[in-house]
DNA sequence: CTATGTGAATTTATTCACAGCA
DNA sequence: TGCTGTGAATAAATTCACATAG
């Protein structure tokens, strides 16, 4: 295979095929992109391309080992090692996040959780103990480089701030808000709300 | 201007804009799309191509006026009037997002909330009351056509079949599942762990 | 002189279609 | 025969660049 940039769009489906493939792992042993794209609504030739990207791994008449394949996607997502993530704000979505089943699959583990009530602090959410805000500067030498946002949208950019000076790397923003970060730092938002706002115009 | 088809991805920045250009209402009264450019991140001539396809509302030397500009987008997404949404699950996550702050500024109103824990239903939370959820079917006559499912995910796709079969037009699901549904309903899922799972790739 | 609106050019992404492997 | 891998063809989205309006 040739050198090629994985395309942006590549990127944001291979999380798609891996929990997919996840799911079908417990099953079957092989599936074709045929198959595949039948059970996560693409397109098999756009399946077929998107692994080209990342080398060749099927077997022709066969299709592809479906373990191998989680190894591959997870190998190219850098999610082959498993990630500490600390969550911001212990609130009600803080607290979603915190007994969310589903980051596990993906290998991450939220190691740490702050917020700035002094009632919640020391308390224990889904055997996370929550910790002051003031001491997101631990996390550099915790070697925790993700953060989850969730705040107030008034705190946010504070929040965001205070995590690049602690030496985070990516981010995971939940405030209905544009944050700012330096361009080292990826920030992807999620604005539920933004979300529903597409809903009534296909309505 | 001549007829097009909104292209999906003008139809995914709408929100965007439409988020970016509610908080500038508050400060001023006009802005070009260079401006609005820089406050949201992306290419002006992005903007002014995306507006070019409901209509021309600038003015050459002036900009574009806010406020009319919130109006048609407004009306482009199907936002004039209000939405009432019912939310399907009542626990952490439904909770946040029945405090969630932000619907409103998109005029939606989450009027009914379900659950099926005896413990929940008749409670209150953000003065919406819990209802059994063998009570769904009463939405089709309260006209609530769209609904957010933060169910557990065994129980998302049946809950999606029973909104289904109550009328519902639009879903916002929260759980990590592929959930099928009837074409003439739209459905957009947000995985969390999913968005998460995109961030260790960019650092 | 500034900023829109839009065709044209370019870039990016998707889909086709088929040679070739197991 | 069944399915991969990939160039080629197509489609879609973005960006350029400029004539034109206020």
């Amino acid at each position: 295979m040739k050198y090629h940039r994985i395309p942006d769009e590549t990127v944001r489906r291979l999380p798609v095929y891996l929990r997919g493939l996840l799911f079908l792992s417990d099953h079957k042993q092989n599936i074709s992109s045929r198959n595949l794209a039948d059970f996560i609504s693409v397109n098999d030739s756009q399946i077929r391309k998107d692994f080209s990207y990342f080398g060749a791994f099927g077997t022709p008449g066969v299709g592809y080992d479906i373990r191998k394949l989680i190894r591959q996607i997870k190998k190219m997502l850098n999610l082959s090692v498993s990630h500490k993530a600390a969550l911001v704000g212990a609130g009600n979505l803080g607290s979603a996040i915190l007994a969310y089943p589903g980051f596990r699959m993906y290998g991450f583990d939220i190691a740490a959780a702050f917020d700035n009530d002094p009632k919640k602090i020391g308390r224990e959410i889904n055997n996370v103990r929550i910790e002051d805000i003031s001491s997101l500067r631990t996390l550099e030498r915790r070697k925790i480089s993700l953060a989850i946002i969730a705040v107030p949208r008034d705190a946010a950019q504070q929040t965001a701030d205070a995590l690049v000076k602690a030496g985070v790397k990516g981010i995971l923003n939940f405030s209905p808000l544009r944050i700012t970060a330096p361009k080292k730092v990826k920030v992807i938002t999620i604005d539920i709300a933004m979300e529903l706002a597409r809903l009534p115009y296909y309505i």
